[in-house]
DNA sequence: GTTAGCATGTAAGGAGTTACATGATTTT
DNA sequence: AAAATCATGTAACTCCTTACATGCTAAC
């Protein structure tokens, strides 16, 4: 098995299991929809389906019909399913970092909420470590350093604070819903702000 | 010639005009003192001198002296130095990259004042682009898309709003210094700002 | 009828990381 | 004497882009 790996195949499993898609559409979705607008190349997502269609995680339906716009519309499998389960239920190190985190967020309406709390605080200290190091190098910075690479790194330690407050609204978002201790059967109920 | 190209060159080549070093060092000021504090692994960077070595653009002297610890000193060449007036004299599309801009930012006290407001303002107009598609993507994504990939857009909007922001700032504050058309040879000196 | 957008793919290559391999020196 | 940090390097691999190649269909 090939087994492949990364952000692109967890996006494909997460768009695919709203709706069947074609390649096309699955890469201006990805482009759009996700919240990172990260948007990839044919080169990247046509080999990764296929990879994906040989692991059994998704099936290609040929609609190649005379006359008509040649389409492969992918479906997910229940390998599929299992694995986007896997995947969207993983709270770790690697769902802290930047592009993994977008596309955890992106997939937040189908994730526990335990996950979700999990995750955003991972997030929060990751970025309180990356704080940290930015902190201690603006101050040996200062002496060192010309005022535009100041300019610099005092902007993007502006912002790394600023996603740590955002995270926190979200975090009390999410404490404001019935904590989930409460449920016996874990819930992926949004609190009422989330709520379409 | 085996052109060694991108911002990891770039960067070495202006860490080491301010003064010789070697990789183990280069390394940590790659991550701390250019703004970015993109940190690149030695597999990326011992093979990089070596190609730069062979493109004559940086000389090394080795320093294994028997009972002492070895070390291999880099000091720019003539031609290294050409080649960064070459790199720093760029004010194209490509330096309003992410990624390039940051390292651009970090040597704009060696730049001239011409090059940098046309760097800024290219930068500026790059965001404005982007701005352009989010919201766009936006004004969509409220009707289709559950609201905590909203929130994630919308945070993604804003920190690009600021970047504008901040880059107007930096913009009007260049302004303010000696207008370039005055002078006959152009000139590198930094807005009352950005003096030391 | 031609331009723009839809639709799929491959080959070559760029840029970087991880894991490995080795050893010296300083700090605890 | 052990642990941390200094110091250099290579091989295999991952992930992704660019450029190429092909052809259909809708809109102007």
């Amino acid at each position: 098995m090939a087994r492949s790996s990364g952000v692109l195949e967890f996006a494909v499993l997460g768009l695919l299991h709203d709706s069947p898609m074609h390649g096309y559409e699955l890469r201006k979705r990805i482009g759009s929809e996700l919240g990172t607008f990260r948007a990839y190349s044919y080169g990247s997502l046509y080999p990764a389906l296929k990879t994906m269609t040989k692991d059994g995680l998704i099936e290609a339906d040929d609609f190649s019909g005379v006359g008509r716009r040649s389409k492969i519309v992918y479906t997910l499998t229940a390998d599929g399913k299992d694995r986007f389960q896997e995947l969207i239920s993983q709270s770790g190190p690697a769902s802290w970092e930047d592009e993994a985190f977008g596309v955890h967020l992106a997939f937040f309406a189908r994730t526990n909420k335990d996950v979700r709390l999990r995750i955003l605080e991972g997030r929060r200290s990751r970025l309180e470590e990356r704080l940290d190091t930015l902190r201690t190098s603006l101050r040996n910075a200062s002496a060192r350093v010309d005022n535009y690479t100041l300019a610099l790194q005092e902007h993007g330690l502006e912002s790394v604070e600023r996603e740590v407050r955002w995270l926190n609204e979200l975090i009390a978002t999410e404490r404001d819903g019935s904590p989930s201790s409460r449920r016996t059967k874990a819930s992926s109920d949004a609190p009422a702000k989330f709520e379409k």
